[in-house]
DNA sequence: TAGCGGTTTAGTACAGTGTACGGTACTGTC
DNA sequence: GACAGTACCGTACACTGTACTAAACCGCTA
């Protein structure tokens, strides 16, 4: 005979893991603690142990998860169109995943996926002639802008086309009493303006960046 | 008579948040408890609440205080050094305040020290002739370069010049065996080599952002 | 069939969190 | 002397991560 708790799914690090990332995506990171967690996954808290040690795996373990959600840059491929694709690869795994960013700064091992991210990714540009230092520079260059992006985007109280006007206009129209003429100005000739979408953004910063690598590694004089 | 509670300085929203940023910066933002707060201060957890509403307006709070750190740009200088000197100001206040990073992406509401740096950052880009576009394209570029930089200092676990040597070298002789080729040689190459200090990585991207930015200004082809 | 040892799941308990609620002292005004 | 407002605090509650303990289940040998 099969209990109700018999048929459902056996737990595995893998399942919490992913549990993990569902629940902070619908509900935001303070809402995974353990307890929600379990009652999730149809368990009890102290049954999750048994498959990581403490809470702090588990946040190392969903930021891995996210990095094994990024396809990785091929080496072989143009430079420029590979990077350009790995960041709005990234940046669309870390929209998917806000949470994600925040956890970047705390947490220090690297899981697998992430590692095998930051080889791709070096590889690529060595590939394509960059010296050691300029890969250096390169990649904290990228990878700075990405992420800050993602902090941004994350701090906007708005997501998506046009829903800035909603949220931004009436807060504007308090501030038209002078005190920040420039941030209305902003607000007015471009956020509210239709069919505004702050990831738009993301695309100008990319391509100076790109651009200017571009100059160091080719260009001549 | 004066008994000892008395001598003690009196309460107020400023001390409250002076406070919270000193032990935060001390001791993290995990250990700012409204309990620690409050015992750092020589009251009781209750107390706090007369002149803050609830923990969020404290990290809001201290949000604000470290804009309120960041000298303001002047909006009739030259506004590539003045962009430069902003940029490396809230780099050294985030690098001060660790924390604060990871906090704007969580508060919404900006305080009126933050309003302040924005809307004199921006009209320092527009008094030098900057369009509404090309101000708001690279406000967005420049903050998640720094932002983002700064997220990747946070994630370090060392801080300085040559302190990554030590850190990082007995890690990657675990690595030399093969499968991450290109972090290796980056280790070994760059980030070991005497000297060596992540935060001088900032100096590049910035100088190549702020180049880009001048080609779209002046460059008349 | 009985018993055993390792694997997996649960129950209970504890210290620490934010903060709601209801006080208590002190100060100034009438 | 009565009253109101300011500043501060004690207690209590729901929630957190997780240590410790116990129970159930499993494939196995005898």
């Amino acid at each position: 005979m099969t209990t109700a708790a018999s048929q459902r799914l056996p737990l595995s690090r893998e399942r919490v893991l992913a549990c993990a990332v569902a629940l902070a995506d619908e509900s935001g990171i303070a809402a995974l603690t353990i307890r929600t967690l379990a009652q999730r996954m149809g368990t009890k808290p102290m049954s999750l142990y048994y498959y990581v040690a403490n809470k702090d795996e588990i946040l190392d373990g969903i930021v891995d998860m996210v990095f094994s959600e990024i396809e990785l840059p091929v080496p072989e491929g143009n430079w420029r169109e590979e990077m350009q694709l790995r960041a709005h690869r990234v940046r669309s795994a870390l929209r998917r995943h806000p949470w994600a960013v925040g956890l970047l700064e705390n947490r220090s091992a690297p899981g697998p996926a992430t590692l095998r991210h930051h080889e791709a990714t070096l590889a690529t540009l060595r590939t394509a002639g960059f010296s050691v230092q300029l890969t250096a520079h390169a990649y904290a260059l990228l990878d700075s802008y990405i992420y800050g992006f993602a902090v941004q985007e994350a701090a906007l109280p708005f997501e998506g086309r046009d829903t800035a006007a909603e949220i931004t206009k009436p807060i504007m129209e308090r501030f038209t009493t002078g005190e920040y003429p420039r941030m209305v100005e902003i607000a007015v000739e471009h956020v509210l303006k239709p069919g505004y979408d702050f990831g738009d953004e993301f695309e100008f910063g990319l391509d100076l960046i790109l651009d200017g690598l571009s100059r160091l590694t080719a260009d001549p004089g």
